[in-house]
DNA sequence: CGTCAATTGGAGCGATGACTACAAAACGAC
DNA sequence: GTCGTTTTGTAGTCATCGCTCCAATTGACG
């Protein structure tokens, strides 16, 4: 028994988060955002209660829907063999970082600055998630290699070097390249997992 | 004939490329590298014209100096076999990006955003230097094909591996990796250049 | 119709952004 | 010492930042 607002929070969410994906946290203003939904600055904050805030939940909106995908190979128990795995993986990540109608490369990667939980509040909030990515990896390569399946380096070495070729792929979506060019890549790096 | 400055032009580069590097291009603002460098704001455009100009100035110096050994390795046309070039490159750039006393990362790579060359002063700079790197690196997997050696992917599909492997490993860096462990990442990438 | 509760637009808050105007200061040349 | 040249610090420009205050609006309910 109220004024029913103009835009719902989802919508609100979505706008928001494809501003914060193109043009990163910092770049991105309550004026952008508020020009963007179509609502006053006062609606955004009544609603959300602070840049900072919008953000977090634009990224979980990020990761519930754009990104579910990628998230549900990250822990695919059914991938076949580690190199299997690791291409459904890093294959998934190219196709997310050069969706048609969406800004380039990966939203929360590129949202926040890459620096340490200290620099600014988007960054506290991503480093999180990164270090659960990376503990999600190594956990499935560990099983890999408990099921006697041999594995061209460390768990600890190959869980880095997935995340940081999920990073590289992003940073290479933004600069432009095509979805194809992204899918040899992941490739490439996902057969350098077969193991000696 | 004249009053010296009181900072000389080179100290000036050297303490603001440390700020960019750590805090990147938007978050690092004027008074920020006044107070840094210990000279007033009127100085610094005085003796560069803008922070657009300084940054380019900053990333300049950065290139030529602590990239060097870095740069060197990309068109090292002594590094052995194709493996030992891409091992020689990363692990370069994975000592560079955990230098003590230094930033973490590469100042170029974190420094601007990764956003398209129109999105920000310092993105169309940097845009252009990795445009550049990538042919550069392309060209040389180009000659040990030619010299027939046999390579596990395109040199196209390689060369975006290895850039990507570089902004990977920076990105890792400033996320709090160590040096050993970028070490390990580097060596694997590298490894993946084996031929079948 | 009147009431209450939530949302709205707009105006404006203090702080900070890049940048500049200007006069005092610091040198070499004379 | 005086002059000319360049750098310096201070103060201030206008724009924009995140954010808030407030009165007007919009509904469902009585």
């Amino acid at each position: 028994m109220a004024r029913p607002r103009s835009v719902s929070k989802e919508d609100s969410l979505e706008l928001a988060l494809q501003l914060f994906w193109e043009r990163g946290y910092d770049l991105t203003s309550i004026a952008d955002l508020s020009a963007a939904i179509g609502v006053g600055p006062s609606s955004l904050y009544n609603s959300f209660g602070s840049k900072e805030n919008l953000f977090r939940l634009a990224i979980e909106r990020y990761l519930s829907t754009h990104a579910a995908p990628t998230l549900g190979r990250l822990d695919d128990k059914d991938a076949g063999t580690a190199v299997e795995y690791a291409r459904g993986l890093l294959r998934e990540a190219a196709k997310l970082y050069t969706s048609k109608g969406f800004p380039r490369g990966c939203a929360m990667f590129e949202g926040a600055g890459s620096g340490p939980p200290e620099q600014s509040p988007a960054c506290a909030m991503t480093h999180a998630i990164k270090r659960d990515l990376n503990k999600t990896i190594r956990k499935r390569l560990d099983a890999y290699s408990r099921s006697g399946e041999m594995l061209s380096a460390s768990s600890k070495v190959l869980a880095a070097f997935l995340l940081g070729s999920m990073r590289g792929l992003s940073q290479l979506a933004c600069d432009g390249a095509n979805r194809t060019e992204l899918m040899g890549v992941a490739d490439h790096a996902a057969q350098s997992l077969t193991g000696p």
